[in-house]
DNA sequence: CTGAAAGCGCTAACAT
DNA sequence: ATGTTAGCGCTTTCAG
């Protein structure tokens, strides 16, 4: 067994080159490797020994072109530095692999260039993938219609309104309730509440204005703190650290506990402590180290909205055109914690 | 302007239909779209209007098939679930963009199979990118051996030692002895090392036995804590928890950050304190909210590691087989906090 | 400046 | 059980 590879194939071996080095026709090869057919086993361990002599890989564009169909989906996820995006994804892959399915990821362009935030759509359309995940608010739904008839999408962890995308999300107005609801239980009358523009995230702005609204209706005195950067890079802190040090509020609701975070940490080093002097809640809960931190959050249930997902989309490559279109939405759970503290109400 | 899209084009568009549509031939077409050579205003005008009206996106498989080349590369991947990998994927997708370079992620399989562990890898080759980024300690440099004269590969991120794959990483053993130095000088003697086994995570035990070394070296009693599982599951909390209670150590080496939060929040609910029982320090400085809860570690420059890597593999991808083999790496730096106190030196 | 035609690597009838 | 052949959608000579 020669382990010296090739010096210079300079290109990667063709099922032509493993054909002739199996003494068999093309189509033997491909017989081969799909396993479709009934081989004889001679034949057939002559055509395994040259494709891993020659560790030929097929091309899966030539496949996909002949073939007019694909094993993989598409994911289209928005900045995985947010660790929401991590675990979605990584769900996502063991999910998919659960169904035999390939999983390809794009991820948007940086640049905010006129259409370059289609880029990466385009990059997974291009590739003809079986079926699309898409996970990043950034793609707006009228940028997906026109490809809907064309491949399977299923919009997945953000509000989707569109009645002609299949969407799998979480339930941002219950999210936003159930906060709403576990800062007034603790007694607090006067809040603050961070929200987002919606074209900056959906989920997050419904997030702010829902739990604003709620404790407005709860007869509470609330300070809507608009954000309107796409970062979490602090925008908003100076506004809340003014209210907070003229005991305007006793509670802040933040809309992602990536924000909450950077204002904790920056609220410290000037001297504002939690929940001393303001008690915060965020949402997601998939940050890792919320609970040493003690920081309240609502954790969203991504690994499940990972697989319904993933489930959706296989059931479409299966019988397409025959799954009704739904907008599936699933509750995440309070996970309480110290920097929501007791207060006597007023 | 019709914005009614076809009732059922069931198939993406082929350039040959939007050829019919702009009357011309499909190499015309191409051209236009390629933009590398001349086509008369008119005809390119009739051609882009054909390509919107049908919402054409070429086939990217059938591209580089006839081409023979592809403008992507694959980013493979190991667990996004690890902030360190959110942040490179993000940071390569940002220098890729630069370069004018597509990205595709792929991640391996959960599955502990045989051979699945290079299911990624060779879905990537399948596709027939133009470079290849390995971000994962699960594919062995000896699988890539094989498709190294077919396709550029940069290690990236993680320790290569394989004189015929182009490296860019962490100064593994720098950052161990910084990690060690720094335990030292705070007058620690009696310390626990935290080391994996090198099949789990090659980069997370050099770190810890080089760390053990060092501070062997410099003369400290070290209790080297041999972790096997390959997740952060807590593994090697409960020898550590008992070595403080029996006052053997007075501070712990963590070769991951998520190890050591791992260990300082279950310490926490039994009892242990940090950093009052125990110091604490850890490796990579990337997940958030390290300096609010005050946790000492050592920060990798996964940015800059990133930006190498993506021009590597650009200038690999522009002139193929010129470019140098070498293993490049980079210090991180250390990043102080509260969890690692001074004590007398004993 | 534009069209015709020859493949690229593969699959899927259709033959044998 | 295996070989032959006709494309899949595109790029790229080569003619005009």
């Amino acid at each position: 067994m020669m382990d010296t590879p090739e010096p210079h194939p300079r290109h990667p071996a063709t099922m032509a080159e493993v054909a002739r080095a199996a003494r068999v026709s093309r189509a033997t090869v491909s017989r081969v490797l799909s396993g479709a057919v009934e081989v004889s086993p001679e034949t057939r361990s002559r055509v395994l020994e040259a494709v891993d002599q020659l560790g030929y890989v097929p091309s899966i564009g030539a496949q996909q072109l002949a073939a007019g169909r694909s094993q993989s989906i598409g994911l289209l996820i928005r900045d995985s530095r947010n660790p929401v995006y991590g675990l979605l994804q990584s769900q996502v892959q063991k999910w998919a692999d659960e169904f035999g399915l390939h999983v390809v990821t794009a991820m948007p362009t940086f640049y905010r260039g006129a259409h370059q935030e289609t880029t990466a759509l385009r990059q997974l359309i291009g590739m003809r993938v079986g079926g699309l995940l898409i996970a990043s608010g950034v793609v707006r739904t009228e940028d997906l219609q026109q490809f809907l008839p064309t491949v399977p999408v299923v919009s997945v962890g953000r509000p989707e309104e569109h009645p002609g995308v299949y969407g799998v999300s979480y339930d941002e107005r219950d999210n936003a309730t159930q906060i709403a609801h576990a800062v007034y239980d603790h007694g607090h009358r006067r809040i603050a509440v961070l929200v987002p523009r919606s074209d900056r995230s959906l989920a997050e702005n419904i997030r702010g204005e829902v739990a604003a609204s709620v404790l407005e209706e709860l007869g509470c005195d609330v300070t809507r703190i608009q954000l309107r950067l796409l970062g979490v890079g602090g925008e908003g802190n100076a506004e809340l650290l003014k209210l907070i040090r003229a005991d305007a509020v006793t509670a802040a609701v933040f809309p992602a506990d990536r924000r909450m975070l950077h204002f904790v940490d920056h609220a410290r080093r000037v001297g504002v402590h939690v929940p001393r002097d303001v008690s915060v809640i965020g949402c997601d809960g998939v940050l890792e180290g919320l609970s040493y931190m003690e920081l309240a959050s609502l954790r969203i249930p991504v690994e499940l909205v990972s697989r319904r997902a993933v489930e959706v989309i296989a059931s479409m490559l299966e019988s397409p055109g025959e799954v009704e279109i739904m907008h599936e939405s699933y509750t995440g759970t309070l996970e309480l914690a110290n920097s929501l503290v007791k207060r006597e109400a007023g």
